[in-house]
Order: C-alpha cells, then sequence, then structure tokens
DNA sequence: TAGATTGTTAATCGATTAACAATC
DNA sequence: TAGATTGTTAATCGATTAACAATC
C-alpha cells in the first residue's frame, strides 16, 4: 500500500546505492549528504534524493542521511533482509561460479542444489552443495520451497527447462541463456545477457577507434 | 561524420535486435516488417523503426527489411565484422566459462590468453589457450595487439589490475568485479555486475509476494 | 538562532509513441 | 495502379535536473 509503481530506472539504481553505502560503512562513516553522495557515485544530489523519497524520508534536513539506517533500509526495500532459497540449473562453469560466489549467501540467497543432465556430476558437491540429475529436479522442487532458479544453460534447452520451472511452483528466473523467455506475468524474470553485454562494449569501441568527435561528450 | 550521438538506450537494444535477426535469417525467413519483428520482441514497431534509423534507412517502403542485410549491417554498427583480440584476467570459473564460451569467437572475439596469480594454473590451458602467470601480463601486452580485457577478479584488486591494463594500452574492460573503475574518459568500460543483477530479481519477487497491485501492470 | 540539507514542486530534457506523407 | 510499409515529423509521456520552502 505505501508505494506504488516504481520505475525500473530508480530499481535498478538501489543495488548500487546500496553498494557505495556498503563501503562507506565499513570505512566508518556515520552519516553522508546527499551532495557528498553524489560526488561519490558521479550522479546527482538531485536524483539521490528524488530516488530515495519513492520509498520515504530517509534523511533529515539539515543533517544528511545516517549511512547505516540507510542501507539497512534500502536492503529491506530489495527484498535482503529475508532469505531467498535458490537452486541452480546447469553445473557448467558458470554454474558453478555462481554457486562458489559465497557474497550471495552473506545476503540472503541459499543455494540449496545444483542440477545437471551430465552425468559426470554424478555425486559431486560443490561447497557442499550437492549437483543432482535433471530427473530428480521436479520431486526436488515438491519437497523444498525454492524460490529462485538460475538458468545457466544453453540457450536450446532453456526455453523448455524454464517451463517446467514454472510449472513446479518457481516464481523467479535468473537467465544466462542466450535467449529471452516468454513466461507468464506473475514470474519475474532477470536476463544477464553475456553476449549482448560484450557487444555494447564492442560498439562503444568501435566509435572510439573511429576518433570521431573526440572534443564531444 | 555520419552518425551523431546515439543514445545508450538505443545501443542497449542492438544486440537485441541481431539476436532476433540471427534468429529469423536461420530460420529462413527473408524480409520482416517493423511490425511483425515488433510482435516477436514485444516493443513497438515505432522504436524499431526510430532505432533502425539513426544509423540509416535500411529498409523499403512497402516492402519492410531484408533480414539478412540488416542483420549485417547491425552486426557491422556493432563492430562485429572486425575482430577483437582479448584476454581473461582471473582464470576462476567465471574467466573460465567465459573462455569456454566458443560463440564469442564466431562473433569475432579472439581469445589471446588467461592470466591468474594462482600458481596452480601454471602451464593449464583452456580450449587450447594457455593461462600465464600475472607477472607475464605486462609482457604480453607489449608484444600482442589486445583490444579488451575481461576482469573476472575479486573486487580487493579489480582497481589495481585495471590500472596497469590501461597504463598498458588496453582501451575497453569487460568488468566482473563488484566494483565500479574510475577510468579515463578514452576507455570504455562495461560492467556486468552480477550481485546488482540479482538484487534486482530479488526487489521484484519480494513485491509479488507482497501481494499488492495484482490488477494493475 | 543561523547554517545546512532534506523533501518536494516545478522546469527541462530526452525518449517513446503516434501519425502520416513519401515511396516502393 | 493500389496496397503496404517505411522514414520522419509531431505529440506524448516519463525521467532527470533545478530550485526552494520546510525543518532539523
Amino acid at each position: 500500500m505505501e508505494q506504488r509503481k516504481i520505475s525500473r530506472a530508480v530499481i535498478s539504481r538501489l543495488p548500487r546505492y546500496y553498494r557505495y553505502l556498503g563501503d562507506l560503512l565499513e570505512a566508518g562513516v556515520e552519516r553522508i549528504s546527499s551532495n557528498d553522495l553524489s560526488k561519490k557515485m558521479q550522479v546527482t544530489a538531485s536524483q539521490i534524493r528524488q530516488d530515495l523519497n519513492n520509498f520515504g524520508g530517509f534523511g533529515q534536513q539539515g543533517y544528511g542521511y545516517n549511512v547505516k539506517y540507510l542501507y539497512t533500509e534500502i536492503g529491506k526495500i530489495l527484498g535482503l533482509d529475508k532469505t531467498h532459497n535458490f537452486i541452480i540449473i546447469g553445473a557448467g562453469n558458470l554454474g558453478q561460479a555462481l554457486a562458489n560466489y559465497a557474497a550471495f549467501e552473506r545476503s540472503g540467497f541459499i543455494l540449496k542444489s545444483l542440477f545437471d543432465v551430465n552425468p559426470r556430476f554424478e555425486g559431486v558437491a560443490i561447497r557442499g552443495i550437492p549437483v543432482r540429475m535433471m530427473d530428480e529436479l521436479v520431486d526436488f522442487l515438491k519437497e523444498n520451497e525454492i524460490e529462485i532458479a538460475a538458468l545457466t544453460i544453453p540457450k536450446s534447452k532453456a526455453v523448455e527447462v524454464a517451463d517446467i520451472l514454472v510449472e513446479n511452483g518457481i516464481k523467479a528466473i535468473w537467465n544466462f541463456a542466450h535467449t529471452d523467455l516468454d513466461l507468464p506475468d506473475d514470474v519475474v524474470v532477470e536476463s544477464v545477457h553475456l553476449s549482448d553485454s560484450l557487444m555494447t562494449l564492442s560498439y562503444n569501441v568501435s566509435q572510439r577507434r573511429e576518433g570521431l568527435t573526440e572534443d564531444e561528450e
């Protein structure tokens, strides 16, 4: 009830605020003004204040923002005060990279299992978390409360597997396959298209190379 | 000279167009109208036409767009008609995942070497590409024409290594470290912040869970 | 109290969508 | 030629920035 439609642009900036506030907190900084934060983050102070005020007044006139309080509040907004059970489908390098990234655990994302079709993973565990075979997936989902599934499998299988996940109650998919997923509206999809990202990089490099408009920007 | 400042929003959509056109091409589709493409991609036809016209007229009235031609032209815009030598700093799971992703090669991104500090990688090769020790990095950059470096190392080392890369002529960094890099203007940085992405997902899941505004959207 | 800085309204800027004349 | 569909201008919408009154 408290908050209406927050724009995607604002949401996408929250994790970055959270990251900077975490650094400040670690550095022992107690309070910060939107102006000082704006200099660090290279955004306008106005944007910071506007963004935060979408969720309520976290600051105090004449004082600024209490770093610890703001950090905690943004954490709550992002849902980091709750735990989220997740699984990884695809135990290849990328799946393992995610499984090994312990910082996720600290933010409340609990990896419950990995899955793969390849029998060479039979009995293997990563950070103590077992890799199961894909034919165990449906039963596993029935017996465990899993919220999020990371999809680190080839494009060719992604759509099919995503459908199975959704049929069995998964509400959010973190999609690393190089394809878009067309799923029901109540399923949240966040895609990380690495090749798209590399192409964007390539575009920018190519522009620089041409050497036009050096003066602009 | 031909094109002025193209907005970031437009650029970020190009790889997606490229992806869909590639699929159409594979499916043997010869031509497509902005309207048909808009239905497939779930964007407006107007946006497609606007986006493409930033780079010139690729279509033909009454006919639409030739799939193969448009695919090729967008490829050129993205710099995929040239090859780009790149290296990966950090031979962990994520570095290896990138090294193993052969599709990059097909788009013209040639992996020349990986680098790591860990001596257990001494003499190891991935897809035939050697992992070298970090102390060989500077010499390697002097002797090879490397354009892009992917940074798949922990946050704590990222800033320092990025500086070394830039000092030695790297013009583009594909940054996977969980930190922002503050580099000279002529260096292109494309960051993939996986934890930011996961937090965005978390936000959206948490919103759904609260069950408000089911009717909206 | 005076100074600082927020929260918030108003102004500007940019991006998306709509409309349609040009043209294949 | 008639029909289709682009390229492009104009209208709308949304996001960012500026300004300032409220208030700590």
